[in-house]
RNA sequence: GGAGAGGUGGGUGAGUGGCUGAAACCAGUUCCCUGCUAAGGAACCAUACGCAUUACGCGUAUCGAGGGUUCGAAUCCCUCCCUCUCCGCCA
């Protein structure tokens, strides 16, 4: 959510950082409620003071034993405009909120203007391409002669389509893929291990930003006795991790705050019929290795640069060529003001593919789940900035890593990196 | 699942219809005293919104959430959420 006050005050402003990232943003509507609103609301306000003193005079009047009889009938007709006045504010006060909450993020004044995908900024590359003297498989082919260690079919029978399921070598690489992960962003890059819930409420979705607005793309669950969504999966542990801050005043001395969790992710990937169907690449179920920060707001720029580092480090060590890309405007998630994407090479699609999004959302979650620390100097309360990233998607390692480390027999080499958490296992083979 | 208790400000915790936005204590901030890794005293110390803006200014709302009763509710009633205790069940 953006800061109401700054919305009031500079609309014009704001809903022209908007359009670049093309969102319109209704201006007039907005201007009319909000003229309503004050007008509303002072009507509103001073029936109530006038309620409230007369109530006041009522209880000195009955103290003192007079006969309040007459108090109360002048006050009969102000309870019922009061009454009005109230709902009115009330339910316009909530169209207000609506209005606010289907806002997106404003873009950083960094932040290449654009439409889609195809206006991201390339920033920088690492590693080279293989050369491959044989045909290159994709990951699904290759799995199948490592006996069929991904098994999409299996998937489809337990579950339905973009599932899998993984057995044998292959299963223990995805496993140690993910410890790998977590030893190096708890061991080197500071952030502190988590366990977090599978299922959350509705409010932690409402703080991070897939609620009210998307909801389509969440598993909602709901038990068989009862009514209403219930939990819903996370799509992300960037929900619960967050969320740990919401309505916390946090010391500023625990600034910043980094933490990381391996979790499965969600994603009813509504509206994606037919894009990456094969493979690995867009499932419904995945892991995930995330980071979390929550850091001071003249920190928060700083903390994304690192961030984006802390999961650029485990493609480097696992000696994966990828690129780092700048999102345009029109790329950005709803709460994001900044978004680094970091895409991994995969030579059977002969390019480079997202296996981790890094993004400063700002202040726009702290404040819909008011996540705020106190101020030493001031000794006030402000909201935190809060930044995620994937340090990276395990399901798109295990692609990258089967595809660019296959050899010609069909083979796959363990990169070095994670020869210790393989017991001994230095490539994958048909035996499986 | 059954029976009970409870949810109050940064924390602990008073408060069962009006003078309580909320005692007291702790923490915090500032000042006074004190010449010293101590102690004492005083003041301040929630958030949001609105009006006003030369003001130490005024108002409204908020005591888990949402409804209701009432001239008036932290205090009474209803629903929901959560916590704790005992019993049952269970990885």
């Amino acid at each position: 959510m953006l800061d109401p006050k700054y919305l009031r005050s500079d609309i014009e402003d704001t809903a022209a950082r908007l359009k670049r990232r093309g969102f319109n943003l209704d201006v007039d509507a907005f201007k009319q409620m909000e003229e309503t609103r004050k007008s509303l609301q002072v009507r509103t306000q001073e029936l109530q003071n006038e309620r409230n003193v007369r109530s006041k005079s009522i209880g000195k009047a009955k103290a003192a034993g007079e006969d309040i009889q007459p108090l109360l009938a002048e006050v009969e007709q102000l309870k019922n405009e009061l009454h009005s006045a109230e709902e009115a504010l009330s339910i316009l006060l909530k169209d207000i909120a609506a209005f606010c909450q289907g806002i997106p993020n404003l873009p950083d004044t960094s932040v290449p203007e654009g439409k889609d995908e195809n206006d991201n900024l390339e920033v920088s590359r690492w590693g080279e391409p293989r050369q491959f003297d044989f045909d290159v498989k994709d990951h699904v082919d290759i799995s199948q002669g490592l006996n069929n260690g991904l098994d999409f079919e299996s998937g489809v029978k337990l579950s339905g389509s973009r599932f899998v399921v993984m057995r044998g070598q292959i299963a223990r690489l995805n496993r140690a893929i993910a410890q790998f992960m977590l030893d190096v962003h708890t061991q080197e890059n500071g952030y502190q291990e988590m366990y977090v819930p599978y299922l959350v409420n509705e409010a932690s979705l409402f703080g991070t930003g897939q609620l009210p607005k998307f909801g389509e793309d969440l598993f909602h669950t709901k038990p068989a006795t009862e009514e209403g969504q219930g939990l819903s999966l996370i799509p992300t542990a960037e929900v619960p991790l967050t969320n740990l801050a919401r309505d916390e005043i946090l010391d500023e001395a625990t600034l910043p705050v980094k933490m990381t969790a391996y979790t499965p992710c969600f994603r009813s990937e509504a509206g994606s019929y037919g894009r990456d169907t094969r493979g690995l690449i867009r499932n419904h179920q995945f892991d995930k290795v995330e980071l979390v920060q929550l850091v001071k707001p003249d920190a928060s720029f700083d903390a994304l640069e690192a961030l984006t580092g802390h999961a650029e480090m485990i493609l480097q060590r696992l000696e994966l060529p990828y690129r780092k890309v700048l999102l345009c405007t029109g790329d950005m998630g709803f709460g994001a003001c900044k978004t680094y994407d970091l895409e991994v090479w995969l030579p059977a699609q002969d390019t480079y593919r997202e296996i981790s999004s890094c993004s400063n959302m700002l202040d726009f979650q702290a404040r819909r789940m008011q996540a705020r620390y106190r101020n030493k100097d001031t000794n006030k309360p402000e909201l935190l900035h809060t930044l995620n990233g994937s340090g990276l998607a395990v399901g798109r390692t295990l692609v990258a890593i089967l595809e660019n480390y296959q050899q010609a027999d069909g083979s796959v080499k363990v990169p070095e990196a994670l020869l210790p958490y393989m017991g001994g296992l230095t490539e994958l083979t048909p035996a499986g």
